[in-house]
DNA sequence: TAATAATTTTAGACTTGTCTAAAAATTTTT
DNA sequence: AAAAATTTTTAGACAAGTCTAAAATTATTA
């Protein structure tokens, strides 16, 4: 029942792009996620096909079946709740973590993920605003909403962002914006799309661009 | 700067076996340690002596020198926070933390593991009563004195064990006494060798044998 | 729809870490 | 100190995961 590093990353990417690609997912997709040349990305498809994680027909791409998708949630799950604890205990920043959790999402310990859960206080959400699988795999994909889409003096609060680039996270944390900050959009601006923000402790304006890509929730 | 997950734990058995053999440690020695044929152990002696992490001449066996050694705390500490972080916050046992610290133990990030110490207040000892290096690699060899040789009336502190079987913690689990745990010799029984402590909230009778087993600290 | 382009797969090779079996060196015993 | 036993090393092989180069298939375009 436990996986090879490499199969648990092969297992992740499929599952990431078979979300947007609606199911099924072509080799070189693949390759680009893991990191590897088409040609291995085949020699594995056909060694995870073998073990039953997902479905493979030659030149037709791949889809997770049911243990599949299981396996891949209980890394995404392990993932996501190794992010939430940098973050909160130990003083990652969002863009910090991503490495980190890369290695130890391969940790095989049920003891270990369950307890940290409880530690955590069951979180639902990773410091990228990305939901939490539970122990049976089970997540609420979010009903998040982009800043953008926001109406002016409806509060939101940051739950997490599209894009995951260390410019990106950066420059938030330079504007004092993070997990769980409320923001309030004062006006929109019709000529350039930019945005006037109030967060908690002062007012200050994003580009439409950067409003695009920050995920909130009404409050 | 960074060795491979086999290597680092070549290299932990490497400091360890010296350890009691004074230095220099032979082939077969370690090929028990880390569970593969001494053939194996041979080869992977070569490949560490051409990184330049230890000394080896054939047929001679090997020593670490200041290079392995360095590498060989940054492992051990790294195990060492890992397990103590195990079960001061996720409630593992005495006997359930190594499997799992031998995992950890291989996570590479230098921001982790110094943030891991700091958020476990820079602890000194894991909980087994074994130095935990810092930074430095540097560790206090502990002054850990067995109960056995404990005087009557002297109170001491639980700081470990010699034995790590997961029967013995068990046992030591049973009968409430665990790490920090204070205990004080009411009698030396002279026909057996058997003790009768005093702990914090009552009196019990143990075997000379599981004395001889316990680390204590005065207080 | 035939030619061209792109994608995917196969075949064979390489690396790391391991193994077995046999050879070499060292240690112990007599 | 020679014979026997033990330890260590060498030689060759294997599994996992990757690669390159070439072949096969599918998709695109003219």
């Amino acid at each position: 029942m436990s996986h090879s590093l490499s199969k648990e990353n092969y297992l992740k990417a499929i599952f990431h792009a078979a979300q947007q690609s609606n199911g099924v997912v072509p080799t070189t997709a693949i390759a680009k996620k893991v990191g590897a040349k088409p040609s291995s990305v085949t020699d594995m498809f056909r060694k995870l096909s073998e073990e039953g994680l997902l479905d493979y027909q030659k030149y037709r791409g791949v889809s997770l079946n049911e243990s599949g998708k299981k396996a891949a949630l209980q890394v995404i799950r392990k993932h996501r709740l190794w992010e939430s604890f940098l973050v909160t205990h130990l003083n990652f920043n969002w863009d910090e973590v991503h490495q980190v959790a890369e290695q130890l999402e391969h940790i095989q310990s049920d003891k270990l993920i369950n307890e940290l859960d409880k530690f955590l206080d069951f979180p639902t959400r990773d410091p990228h605003g990305d939901p939490i699988p539970n122990r049976a795999g089970y997540m609420k994909y979010a009903n998040k909403m982009l800043l953008v889409d926001l109406k002016v003096a409806q509060p939101g609060v940051c739950v997490g962002v599209k894009d995951n680039s260390s410019e990106f996270l950066q420059y938030l944390d330079k504007r004092n914006i993070g997990l769980g900050t409320r923001l309030t959009v004062l006006h929109h601006e019709h000529f350039d799309g930019s945005l006037h923000l109030q967060t908690d402790n002062s007012t200050l304006m994003i580009s439409s661009k950067i409003a695009q890509n920050i995920y909130v929730n009404l409050i």
